[in-house]
DNA sequence: ACGGCTGTTGCAAACGTTTACGAAACCAAG
DNA sequence: CTTGGTTTCGTAAACGTTTGCAACAGCCGT
């Protein structure tokens, strides 16, 4: 059995009421006692009880994290932008990942408010806020982050994407490609219409014409952008620039296109979104819409924190989109 | 304020007590009740405090799990693989990640065990057991998973790396390779020792002399590899092979050498350890040894399901070495 | 009518903490 | 010596749940 703050109190020859004062290093016990204390507690090896003092507490210090996707490499800087943060103020993550499964986000959300967690940060596949907010007890902060349902009144922290792929494709059109092809995923409908959006305002400013032939929808997998753009490809549609929705998908779409016999970028240009670590390596030289990947998570801590101090007082919800940044290599 | 089990009985006109019996199932409510207590329940949206529960049952129906970079590519198939096993049998899973820090981790071992985890799995940095085992309850079970201390008595699952590093290394002389340097990594005591005792195997076995001058230590990152291996080729030293501890300090490495126009594998061969998924890439195409890695993560859970379910009853420490697979691309 | 059995329910303790309140002890001033 | 104030500590309730035990009702056989 590890040692409790009673076991304390007994060898201590005190009430357990004052060992919890005295560790706690709460006014009105003195400082003899509150060294034996703390002697004795060390020499037990002590260990509070997070459940306990949560119990009583009412808040575990803990905030909940859910994230689509852990394999891709998207992800794992914006953990890092949200853990760093929340871990300097005292809060523990507790990290799910939904799998691009709706299913498996909701049961997140069910489990992390069961576990009484402080508040939730989630990058949401969501199409509409009340799949999941209704799951929620309303007071408790949920912050988004990357991506977020539509008609939230809570707040989120995001990049423009309607501007980032406005700049990607207005990149491609000033290298002088006209028939440009979207390769995106149905797995986040909120970012793949706002990166449509762009795409068209793009393309209507230029004054090019829109054909939706060049729309076609997977995953956020390379496997994916591989068949979709061979799929494309063998139709006869021509094309001369491609922009994916994120960088993985661009990088199945660069072997799709080589493997069927057309150079990159000298034959199509092809662009993604996210400036993952490996879109940079010598022999990928992805051009891509850069994320501030870190920032992002930060940012969406830093919120959460401000929530959790004023607990309940009254929540003005913060939108943040930060800028894109337009990344040019090899492939354009 | 959500609805506790007090409130169910308040509006049933009932004990809470039989409140509790009815929603867990138990013997010894009318089904008439139970009903009632269930409508009521989902009416009100009654959503049990694991907190509570978890104080009164003493278990927490969550383990832990430690990593050490979440930004490593290999560590996410790893932790999906813990993550599926142990939610199918209704356990949610804490994830931390340590950043190669040693504090970082043994305060990861700290907050987990305060949060009362049910047991910890971790791939663990620490060079010696008793510098994490210490810090922990003896009665809590404790898996290691990819990479264990060296003294445990502990569960572990792993690659067996010596084969993997002998694997490697006698590709690399199958293919008439004489100079092989060892580029790795001090961020995991225990993997370097045994990939290092592997490479000098293999070369023992071939007659090959060890020269002390091609091992060569820094991080587990690709700039890493990169630095490494450039300031190796620029002091002149002669090689045709490299094996690297890790993928994406080999992927480092190709880049150095290129850079200093040589050329892969023509003058030098390079083969890695992984095989992060990106090694497959078309452009990259890294010879590599395979860990399975979904696997090793499923084993470790598995494992540590058997122990959470004969809680203490004995614990014939299971150490299982999966088999490494040799991966032949372009790089050698 | 009675004893005993079965099925259903309530009471209360327990898990390990925090904290409001009150009691005791001490000290200094009147 | 009393009074008042301050410091230090103990008592007990509370957080939301589970569960052993006792109580109670209904029913059966005698």
């Amino acid at each position: 059995m590890t040692p409790t703050i009673k076991d304390i109190a007994a060898r201590a020859g005190i009430s357990y009421a004052t060992v919890s004062r005295a560790l706690n290093g709460k006014y009105g016990v003195s400082p003899r006692t509150r060294e034996r204390v703390a002697a004795i507690a060390r020499e037990m090896g002590y260990r509070p009880n997070a459940i306990a003092q949560g119990l009583v507490n009412r808040s575990t210090k803990t905030v909940g994290l859910i994230i689509p996707d852990i394999s891709n490499p998207f992800f794992p800087r914006l953990v890092l932008g949200v853990e760093d943060t929340m871990m300097d103020a005292g809060y523990s993550v507790f990290l799910c990942n939904s799998n691009w499964k709706l299913e498996r986000e909701k049961n997140a959300l069910l489990q992390l408010s069961r576990k009484q967690v402080d508040g939730i940060l989630i990058s949401s596949i969501a199409a509409r806020a009340e799949e999941i907010e209704t799951i929620l007890p309303p007071r408790i902060p949920l912050v988004y982050l990357s991506s977020y349902p539509q008609g939230t009144a809570r707040s989120c922290v995001s990049l423009d994407n309607i501007q980032g792929a406005d700049l990607a494709v207005s990149h491609l059109l000033s290298r002088g490609r006209r028939r440009i092809a979207f390769i995106g995923s149905t797995q986040e409908p909120h970012s793949l219409a706002d990166r449509l959006a762009g795409y068209r305002r793009a393309l209507e400013r230029a004054g090019v014409p829109l054909d939706e032939n060049l729309i076609i929808l997977g995953e956020f997998r390379q496997e994916s952008g591989y068949l979709l753009i061979r799929r494309l490809l063998s139709r006869g549609i021509l094309l001369d620039g491609v922009f994916a929705e994120n960088d993985l998908i661009a990088m199945g779409a660069v072997q799709g296109i080589l493997d069927s016999g057309r150079r990159v970028p000298a034959d199509i240009s092809v662009i993604g979104f996210d400036d993952i670590p490996i879109a940079s390596h010598r022999e990928i030289q992805l051009s891509t819409i850069h994320q501030p990947k870190y920032r992002i998570g930060r940012r969406a801590a830093e919120i959460m924190l401000r929530l959790l101090t004023m607990h309940g007082d009254s929540h003005p919800a913060e939108h943040a989109a930060l800028e894109p940044e337009l990344i040019v290599r090899r492939s354009t």
